[in-house]
DNA sequence: GTACGTTCGATTTTT
DNA sequence: TCGAACGTAC
């Protein structure tokens, strides 16, 4: 046995076991080390042969940034000697720790890979917080609350506080509560202000009194716990995490927040072994707490880091690089870089001009079936949009048009009531303390617990400081209540306290059949006989369908499927709709998009106020830079060709209005850019033809009831326009200067000045006769 | 306790 | 426009 690279007592084992692998781990990957090196390029070999201090790596898009990270992981093994147990790697999203993980098997085998902590920031801090709970005054068996748990949590702690609910908003609290959280503050050390700054601080205190009564923590207090952990000097636990290990890497930097931030350099007082990876040209999660100053000033915190750019493109074409780094280029404060590829030019992007949503709609539906016609995959087919609500109109049009899609994003399946609510009985089982749980089920099925008996259980619990649960016993004698809801709460006890002894002796989908049965939940779903309860009834046949899977994977890792295991994942994983079958076109918003990449992409709405996206006070114009660095992150998703839509009309939540187009594609260069005007878009000076009302084919009568869209709009009836330099609109669909118009009033003039901001669109136009007049684009012909 | 009408509000989303 | 979330009436 080669035990001379197996560290000796080390505090944090290999993760979810007690020792680190016996075997050597740099046997047989010494020869591979070599070639690790062989298949990059300078900067990216530059990256992974850094072994000591810290390293901060700007990784344009699709610039091989997983292959840099996995590879540099391989390297300190096998070359350096480093026990894999003792590095940590860190993502955002539970897929990228799985696309990190299952390289590295590949990379350097599954047992030496077994031994990396590899995990997003709340399961790696969730793990740790297990081992260190009581060292914050939690139990093991913490549970971590979601939104709609922070929000119920809040929305009680207005209550209690008597403030009134239309003074107090519940979700602007936990807003400013989840941001002054994100920045290391709690309720005592907030920066409160005035009268708001007050009732904010005592909401929020209220609100972390709750959690800890609860045994709870929200997505923020895994984190913000190990951190105060890892940075406190006195505590052992302190001590113990600083030594944890040799290494942490980051990926997506750009994206960590103040205290995510704070965790990972505390990690590596010693060796200051900090490997932050990501883009600040792709930081778009701010309003998530995400600070892309962090990795911009990283070199203030590090001032010796070696810093290493990777800026070579392998993903898309040399257009599409070229308008991605147009579009990020105006960006101020950006760190300086410039995307590049070898690549070959590929085909032009297309700015397409839509009249209105279902215009564009058909565009993207018609060039969609081209597509597939023409042999596309339509997994390498996507449609992105900055707003979900943008997705209604193009699903009618796919649907009509038969093409299969899917829309990632939007109602998920863990946040159905009736998942929640057996969720809740589960949660509550294992700590019933948390009292959000407790009332989400305490009356479902129907029990009889109204209102008023839940009125007095709170009070009595508040008295006494307790959770709800341990405010129930104490209900059967007490005199506030009468006989009958006293006989309610002891039997709703006796059922849960039954409950609590199978938690441990029965499978977590046992578990749940039982309780969904014997509580009459699955009778009363079945009596109702709608389509309703039987689409809930399906789900949760899925839910305890997926905790059977859970329980077989977990089985065949040789692991315990116990109930505490499984709703940490539930909560901390998204959902199921991962990995389903590729023979669909995806449709998400840009948000969702970024980290994936397709071979055409078609992005929806380039139009000011839409996107970039337009709401009132942002002064500094720091959403303005974020929103371009969403357009570069759209943009950098296309590998071959590039759709860009705009609608000069658009009707939104119900308004209509017209949009100029987005000032993004005013920064895209000419010569790789076709414009497209679609042959219903009423531009100004070219009315769209009145055509003769097309008869309706017989076989088109099946959708009568609402014709999505009449023939006249199908594609590919459009007309190109070449960017040639004395046409009326310029590669934006704005008019240019010089360009001589007719007004019915004025007459002939010449274009001086447009207003590419001002919605409907306005220019300023010299007229001999009349001098110099602002009017409506709408107004004028061309001359 | 449920069924229905009404209001309100509506980027982006992971964990 | 549309959906969820809330309040009122049975």
């Amino acid at each position: 046995m080669t035990q001379k690279l197996t560290p000796s007592a080390s505090p944090l084992p290999p993760p979810g076991r007690d020792k680190p692998s016996k075997e050597g781990y740099t046997e047989g990957l010494m020869t591979q080390a070599a070639s690790f090196t062989a298949r990059l390029n300078p900067p990216q070999a530059r990256a992974v042969s850094h072994s000591q201090g810290p390293l901060l790596v700007f990784a344009g898009a699709g610039s091989g940034k997983t292959r840099v990270i996995t590879y540099r992981i391989a390297n300190l093994i096998a070359r350096h000697q480093v026990p894999p147990h003792r590095i940590l790697a860190v993502t955002f999203t539970n897929k990228a720790a799985g696309e990190m993980r299952e390289r590295l098997e590949h990379l350097i085998g599954p047992k030496v890979a077994r031994d990396i902590w590899v995990g997003t920031f709340h399961a790696t801090c969730s793990r740790l917080l297990r081992r260190y709970a009581a060292d914050v005054g939690l139990t093991r068996d913490f549970v971590i609350y979601d939104d709609s748990d922070q929000h119920a949590v809040i929305a009680r702690v207005i209550k209690d506080l008597k403030y009134d609910e239309r003074e107090v908003n519940p979700k602007n609290m936990l807003g400013r509560i989840l941001k002054e959280k994100q920045e290391g503050r709690g309720p005592g050390d907030m920066v409160a202000q005035g009268f708001q700054g007050k009732t904010l601080q005592e909401v929020f205190a209220g609100y972390e009194r709750a959690l800890k009564l609860a045994n709870a923590v929200d997505f923020e207090d895994l984190i913000g716990h190990m951190m105060r952990l890892a940075e406190s000097k006195n505590l052992p636990a302190g001590q113990e995490l600083r030594n944890c290990f040799d290494h942490v890497l980051v990926d997506e930097f750009q994206d960590t927040n103040q205290v995510q931030y704070r965790l990972v350099r505390a990690l590596v007082p010693r060796t200051r072994n900090l490997c932050a990876v990501g883009d600040d040209d792709q930081s778009i999660y701010r309003w998530r707490g995400g600070d892309v100053r962090l990795i911009r000033n990283f070199r203030n915190d590090f001032p010796d880091a070696t810093v290493v750019k990777l800026e070579q493109n392998y993903r898309s074409t040399a257009r599409i690089v070229r308008a991605a780094l147009a579009v990020i280029s105006p960006s101020l404060e950006r760190e300086p870089k410039q995307l590049f590829t070898q690549n070959e030019e590929g085909s032009r992007i297309t700015v397409v001009t839509a009249r209105d949503e279902h215009d564009e709609a058909a565009y993207v539906t018609g060039r969609m079936r081209q597509l597939l016609d023409e042999g596309a995959s339509p997994d390498q087919l996507a449609v992105f949009y900055r707003i979900h609500a943008m997705s209604r109109v193009l699903e009618e049009s796919f649907r009509i048009a038969r093409i299969p899609y899917r829309v990632i994003g939007g109602v998920r399946f863990f946040d159905r009531a009736e998942v929640k609510d057996l969720l809740a009985y589960l949660r509550v089982l294992l700590n019933p303390r948390s009292d959000v749980d407790l009332l989400r089920i305490i009356n479902v099925p129907a029990r009889g617990i109204g209102e008023s008996t839940l009125a007095r259980l709170t009070e009595m619990a508040a008295e006494r400081g307790c959770s709800l649960y341990d405010a129930l016993g104490p209900t059967a004698d007490s005199p506030t209540l009468a006989a009958a809801p006293r006989k309610k709460l002891a039997t709703f006890l006796d059922l849960l306290n039954s409950y609590r002894r199978f938690a441990t002796t029965l499978t977590p989908s046992k578990l749940a059949e039982l309780i969904f049965s014997d509580t009459g939940y699955k009778h009363s779903l079945e009596e109702e006989n709608s389509a309703e309860a039987d689409a809930r009834l399906q789900n949760i046949k899925e839910l305890i369908g997926s905790m059977r899977e859970y329980e077989e994977e977990m089985a065949e890792a040789g692991e315990a499927a116990t109930l505490a295991s499984y709703l940490e994942r539930v909560t901390l994983s998204t959902s199921a709709e991962e990995a389903k079958d590729q023979k669909q076109v995806s449709l998400m918003s840009i948000h969702s998009a970024k980290g994936l990449e397709f071979d055409h992409v078609f992005v929806l709405g380039l139009e000011d106020g839409i996107f970039p996206y337009e709401r009132p006070g942002d002064e500094d114009g720091s959403d303005l830079e974020e929103e371009r660095r969403l357009a570069y992150v759209a943009l950098t998703r296309a590998r071959k060709q590039l759709f860009l839509l705009r609608a000069t009309n658009r009707t939104l939540f119900g308004f209509s209005r017209p949009n100029p187009p987005s000032r993004f594609l005013r920064d895209l260069p000419r010569h790789d850019v076709s414009l497209i005007v679609t042959e219903n878009a009423a531009l100004p000076g070219r009315r769209a033809p009145i055509r003769p009302m097309p008869s309706w084919s017989s076989g088109s009568s099946f959708h009568s009831a609402r014709p999505a869209s009449p023939p006249s709009r199908r594609f590919p009836e459009e007309r190109q326009v070449e960017p040639d330099p004395s046409s009326f609109l310029d590669e934006s669909g704005l008019p240019r200067k010089g360009t001589r118009v007719i007004h019915q009033r004025f007459g002939s003039g010449t274009i001086t000045a447009v207003d590419g901001i001002s919605s409907p669109p306005r220019v300023t136009v010299y007229f001999p006769s009349w001098g110099e007049k602002k009017v409506l684009l709408e107004h004028l012909k061309l001359g």
